[in-house]
DNA sequence: ATCACCGGTATCCACAAGGTACTTATAGCA
DNA sequence: TGCTATAAGTACCTTGTGGATACCGGTGAT
């Protein structure tokens, strides 16, 4: 099943790739990556996020294995997201990528300005 | 201008992000590494993507100064895109996220069918 | 006279993302 | 006995971007 080809739109290599090149996802990791955190913390740390695309962005990535969401039974409610050993994996590539866009940022946006 | 904060929308290393994290620009990116291509020969190679969405997956990376764009005056008519140096710099960051994937594609999946 | 080639546009549609308001349940307070 | 605050979402509507399909323009070959 798997062609091994990651130009093939059937790859499941894509398929992954898809989902952590979301908009939201990455944040998320390497915002978890300080360790566990509440959905209110995540929403106010992550500026611009909606709730309802953090919770999609929060179920998504659970169902993938990347993170564990825990409830509390309290009152106001408690809900804590962290990495598995997963997401942790997946925290240098990413990192790596962001490191990228830090260091070129300057670059990008000042050809970005000539090109408009 | 920059708060060097990558979790605040202003941060234009998010912009960058967004930008590079797309579902085509990495894919593109990845294409090109093996060398110049043409427009149809990179529609034909990554599978499922429209010409309309490629164009502006490609024009994108080229105002960021990731590929060039050289037209030839032939008929018919031939453009070929290639990597900048920036562009070559991208290369393994991504490379790493995209190898990533493809180790745990398995456990990701397996997980998701679990959790459906 | 027509067709095929290539690198795209033009047009329309659907789905996903974004914005804002609302919910639920309880504890604390007046 | 209300009233309010709180956390973690949902519900609902609007907007924007991606996707599908059709078409274009110039020329050389059939």
């Amino acid at each position: 099943m798997d062609t091994g080809d990651i130009f093939d739109p059937n790859c499941p290599t894509r398929v992954v790739l898809d989902r952590i090149g979301d908009k939201w996802s990455a944040l998320v990791l390497l915002c978890l990556a300080d360790g566990p955190m509440r959905f209110t913390r995540l929403r106010s740390r992550i500026g611009g996020v909606t709730p309802k695309v953090l919770t999609q962005t929060l179920r998504t990535m659970e169902q993938d294995g990347l993170i564990t969401r825990e409830v509390f039974a309290e009152v106001p409610p408690r809900v804590e997201y962290a990495l598995t050993d997963l997401g942790r994996s997946l925290h240098d590539p990413i990192s790596a990528v962001a490191t990228w866009a830090e260091t070129h940022v300057a670059e990008i946006l000042r050809r970005r300005e000539r090109s408009a």
